[in-house]
RNA sequence: GCCGGGGUGGCCGAGUGGACCAAGGCGUCGGCCUUGAGAGCCGAUACCUCUCCGAGGUGCCCGGGUUCGAAUCCCGGCCCCGGCGCCA
C-alpha cells in the first residue's frame, strides 16, 4: 500500500508531524481524511447501484420482447441515478487524489528538524582542507565539533570561475552571446578532464555491480510528473516546443521512469543503475547566485546512481549510495563534509537526503557536489513500480527508489580547480584520473597549466 | 512522414454487442500423492470497497463516445509489426 494512504488511514498523527517539521500545511491531512471517508462512503453506494444496474441488464437479455420495453425504461432511470453518483464519486476522488499527491514524502525520524540549510547537520568531514588565513575563523565555525586537520595557507587561491575563464579553458562570455547566461564553451584540458571523470565514474560503478546506462534525454510530461514535484518542474524543466517532451534535468528522471508500470520480482531486486546524461536546468529562482563560471549552469554532464529496492532495504542502500559518492571524492582527494539535510530544506520528493559538500578554498565554504536521497515510494507510487514474490505473482507493494549523484562533472571540475591549485596557478590533476587521460595523446596527465592567453 | 496490419492477465492465446465468473495453455505459489524429485490431481494467482467467512464493483494499450448492456461498434491519442520515403 502507498505509504501516504497507509498513514492517513492508520496513523494520521505521523503524517501531521511530517508536515509540521517540513513547514508544510498540516491541515491537508485533515482535509484528506475527510475526503477519503467521504470517498469510501460514496464508493459503497455506487457499487450497490452498479450491482442493481448489472442485474437489470442481465434480466433484459433474458426477457421476452414485450417485457423488454418496460425493463429498459426502468434501466434508464437507474442509469440516470448512477450517472449522478458516478459524477460525485469522481469529484471526491479527484479532490482526494489532488490533496494526497500534494503531500510531500514522509520525513524519516533520523532527519534533523529545521527550517533552512543553516539547520543541516554535518555528520562527517573528510580530508585536509587548504584554508586561506582570511577564512580561518569561518572555516573553524563550519567544522565545529569535528577534529579536522587542515593546511593553513597565506596565499589566496584564485576562484574556479576566474581561473578557468582567464586561462581560456572556459568562455562564458561568448556562450552568453549565443545561448544566454549560464551557458559555457569548455575547451581543451577541461574537456579531457570532463571525459575522464565520466569514464572513471562509470568504471567504478560498473565494478560495484551497477548497470551503466545512457537514457533518453527527453521525457513525456506524464512520466516527469511521476518523478518530480510541480515546484521543481516549474523551476527546472525545459520544454520542447510543439511536442509532449521535456529535457531531462538529471538521469534520475528517465531511470525512475524506466520501470514505470512494472511489477518487479523480488529476487531481481535491487536494481542498480548508473546513468550518464546531460542535465538541463532552468535554474529559475537562482538569480544572482553563482553567476560566474561553470558551478551553476543550464547544462552539465552527470553520472547518477539510481536504485530500485525492497522497502525494508532502502535505508541501508541510502547509506551505501552516499558512501559510494564519498569514496569517489576521497579518491579525487577533495576535502568534503557530508550533511544530513534538515526537514525544512529536504525537497518534496525525498524522505531523507544527504548532501556531500566539497571544500572550496577560494570561497572559504563547503559547496554542494552530491545530493543523495531516499525517495521511498514517492516516485514508485506515481509511476506504478511494484514488487512481487515472483514474476507473475500479485504485487505486494511499491518498491523504494533512491538516487545519488556520483559525479557532476562541471561542479567537480570547479572543486579540482580550487583544491588542487598551487600558488603559481598550476592545477594538479587527481592521480586516479591519469589512467583515463593517458588514452588521449593531447590530454594533460598530471597538471593543467593556466595559459593566461585568451584565444 | 505516408499506406497497410495489430495491441486481451506475468507470458502465449480464444473471444466481433447480452447466457454466473475474459475459454484454454504456460509459468508461479499452496495442498494431495511420492523415500525424494518429476509426473499426475485439486486449489490459488489484477485492482478497489464493504459488515473482510464472504459479498459486490472495476479491469481487455490510454482517453472520450454510442447502447438498457462494449474486450467486441465509433472518434482521438500512444506504441508495435510490414512496406514506401527520409536519414547518422
Amino acid at each position: 500500500m502507498w505509504s501516504i494512504l497507509y498513514y492517513l488511514r492508520n496513523d494520521a498523527a505521523k503524517l501531521k508531524w511530517s508536515q509540521r517539521v517540513r513547514g508544510s500545511d498540516e491541515g491537508l491531512v485533515d482535509k484528506a481524511l475527510e475526503l477519503d471517508t467521504e470517498w469510501r462512503r460514496l464508493k459503497s453506494h455506487m457499487d450497490k447501484l452498479r450491482h442493481e444496474r448489472n442485474q437489470m441488464a442481465a434480466k433484459i437479455g433474458k426477457a421476452s420482447l414485450n417485457e423488454r420495453t418496460k425493463l429498459i425504461e426502468e434501466a434508464k432511470r437507474l442509469d440516470r441515478e448512477l450517472e449522478e453518483a458516478e459524477k460525485r464519486l469522481t469529484e471526491v476522488e479527484e479532490a482526494r487524489e489532488r490533496v494526497l499527491l500534494s503531500i510531500p514524502n514522509i520525513v524519516h525520524e533520523s532527519v534533523p528538524v529545521g527550517t533552512s540549510d543553516e539547520d543541516n547537520v554535518p555528520i562527517r568531514v573528510f580530508g585536509r582542507p587548504k584554508v586561506w588565513r582570511g577564512y580561518l575563523e569561518s572555516f573553524l565555525q563550519q567544522v565545529k565539533g569535528f577534529n579536522v586537520e587542515y593546511e593553513l595557507i597565506d596565499w589566496r587561491p584564485v576562484g574556479h570561475a576566474d581561473l578557468s575563464e582567464e586561462s581560456g579553458f572556459v568562455d562564458t562570455v561568448r556562450a552568453s552571446k549565443v545561448a544566454g547566461a549560464r551557458f559555457y564553451y569548455m575547451f581543451d584540458d577541461l574537456v579531457w578532464l570532463d571525459l575522464a571523470l565520466v569514464m572513471w565514474a562509470l568504471d567504478i560503478l560498473s565494478s560495484k555491480g551497477f548497470k551503466i546506462v545512457i537514457p533518453p534525454y527527453m521525457l513525456r510530461r506524464k512520466l516527469l510528473e511521476g518523478v518530480t514535484s510541480f515546484s521543481d518542474f516549474e523551476d527546472m524543466i525545459y520544454k520542447v516546443e510543439g511536442e509532449d517532451l521535456y529535457l531531462v534535468a538529471t538521469a534520475e528522471h528517465p531511470l525512475a521512469a524506466l520501470h514505470s508500470g512494472e511489477t518487479l520480482p523480488k529476487d531481481e531486486l535491487p536494481l542498480l543503475y548508473a546513468g550518464l546524461s546531460p542535465c538541463f536546468r532552468k535554474e529559475a529562482g537562482a538569480h544572482g547566485k553563482d553567476t560566474k563560471g561553470i558551478f551553476r549552469v543550464h547544462q552539465f554532464t552527470k553520472v547518477e546512481q539510481f536504485i530500485y529496492c525492497l522497502p525494508e532495504e532502502s535505508w541501508e542502500w541510502h547509506e551505501t549510495l552516499i558512501r559510494n559518492a564519498e569514496e569517489m571524492f576521497q579518491k579525487l582527494e577533495i576535502p568534503y563534509r557530508v550533511v544530513n539535510v534538515c526537514s525544512g530544506d529536504l525537497g518534496v520528493v525525498a524522505a531523507k537526503k544527504y548532501d556531500l559538500e566539497a571544500w572550496m578554498p577560494a570561497q572559504g565554504k563547503f559547496r554542494e557536489m552530491v545530493s543523495c536521497s531516499n525517495t521511498t515510494d514517492y516516485q514508485s507510487y506515481r509511476l506504478g513500480v511494484r514488487y512481487a514474490r515472483a514474476r507473475g505473482a500479485p504485487a505486494e507493494g511499491y518498491v523504494h527508489t533512491l538516487n545519488s549523484t556520483a559525479i557532476a562533472t562541471s561542479r567537480t571540475i570547479t572543486a579540482i580547480l580550487e583544491n588542487n591549485q598551487e600558488p603559481d596557478g598550476v592545477v594538479r590533476i587527481p592521480k586516479i584520473l591519469k589512467k583515463y587521460l593517458e588514452l588521449f595523446e593531447k590530454a594533460p596527465k598530471d597538471h593543467i597549466e593556466p595559459r593566461k592567453v585568451k584565444s
